[in-house]
DNA sequence: CCTACCGATCGGTAGG
DNA sequence: CCTACCGATCGGTAGG
């Protein structure tokens, strides 16, 4: 297919009056419907994949054109950058909300875990939590310059665990060596993602059971 | 400048009859050809994911043509499944090795345990472990077909374990549910491959006695 | 296993 | 945010 037939009709006398909008930001806040384009890639790279998602995909869950997107976002990587901020951004918020809460330093160290766990699970499998799955499962994809950008996010957050688990290390409730449990611990509750099923099966509360107590002795 | 380099040697007299092989079947076993596309293939999935690579940076990683992959794979979700395939068949080889060597059966649960953990490790961050991570990570991309077939062996590779943490169970040592402390303990071994670097940290020794100490109580 | 392709798709853009 | 594209790439194949 050559370039043979130009529709004559559009031409409209009235161009834009400034040009086009800036292209030099990353996004621009028109909000909801960026918002939308968000929610939907959060979904679908959860579903198949941030390889395996075209942003016609995305376009089309958004009830957009295939060239839309690209007006909130200015390729499909800043899109996964934008998956992946929101994602650890409601992590460390749903983190802080739990440890600065009233009567939270009262707790013994084992309480004090539950709820971190808790909360971990929340945001990693609660409702329309797409965003974190795909940080931790998506990162691959991302470009060197924002997955270090990514990984002070993280950093911040798993520090958090620390004397927690320092001090249940302390009292003898938690044997491992803290830096290799923190990422024993971790990684039992980010593989949840790849088998917890809501609608069926265990319910979060018996879960985080159920992960306390293999990870504590309480003995 | 094309049918001058045929090396005579590969020219054999009962080789090829004429015309093209069979394409009904998924591969063809031409020895190491075929090994070799597999080793590079598993690689590459690992390191970049399976739809991030290129059946071209397959065949130029095992020095070949483009379109060469095809000769021995039907296509790209063949290779795949055959990396797949491999991985799972090794896994549950090194764990039958395990539990049926002499002596197995007289350890005690805990020692088994530990064995079954440190062949895991074994074959997914030893020398040459590629296969099961890609298992592992990407089994999103096959096709349904294809999975259900893998599940198969996963399900076999995971029952094994069951005896052994019913054992622990009973005896105290194991106080979560059977059913939720296999997947969360698989899930924190699994977890590993994203963070473990033999190369630098701890060994493959100490990453076994750390999860040993904080999975049982052995009180 | 190579050469020489093709059809389809995809990220992205010009211009409005 | 839409229309109308393009250049590049990719899985796969015909034929030897």
């Amino acid at each position: 297919m050559k370039s043979d037939v130009v529709p004559p009709e559009v031409e409209s006398p009235v161009k834009r009056p400034r040009g086009r909008p800036r292209k030099t930001v990353d996004e621009r806040d028109d909000g909801n419907r960026r918002q939308a384009l968000l929610a939907h890639a959060a979904q679908l790279f959860r579903r198949k994949g941030f390889d395996a998602t075209t942003t016609r995909d995305i376009a089309a869950a958004a009830g957009m054109q295939s060239g839309s997107p690209f007006y909130h976002f200015k390729s499909k990587d800043a899109l996964l950058y934008a998956v992946m901020e929101e994602g650890m951004r409601s992590a460390l918020a749903r983190q802080l909300t739990t440890t600065q809460a009233p009567g939270y330093s009262d707790l013994s160290a084992a309480d004090q875990l539950r709820l971190l766990v808790a909360a971990h699970f929340s945001v990693l499998l609660g409702p329309g939590s797409d965003f974190v799955p795909v940080m931790l499962y998506e990162s691959r994809a991302l470009p060197v310059r924002q997955r270090k950008s990514l990984a002070l996010l993280i950093g911040k957050y798993e520090s958090l665990w620390l004397p927690v688990l320092n001090s249940l290390h302390a009292s003898g409730q938690l044997r491992a060596p803290v830096r290799l449990a923190r990422l024993l611990i971790l990684g039992a509750l980010n593989w949840t993602v790849q088998w917890f099923d809501p609608k069926k099966g265990a319910s979060l509360q018996e879960l985080t059971d159920a992960a306390m107590s293999l990870f504590l002795k309480e003995c």
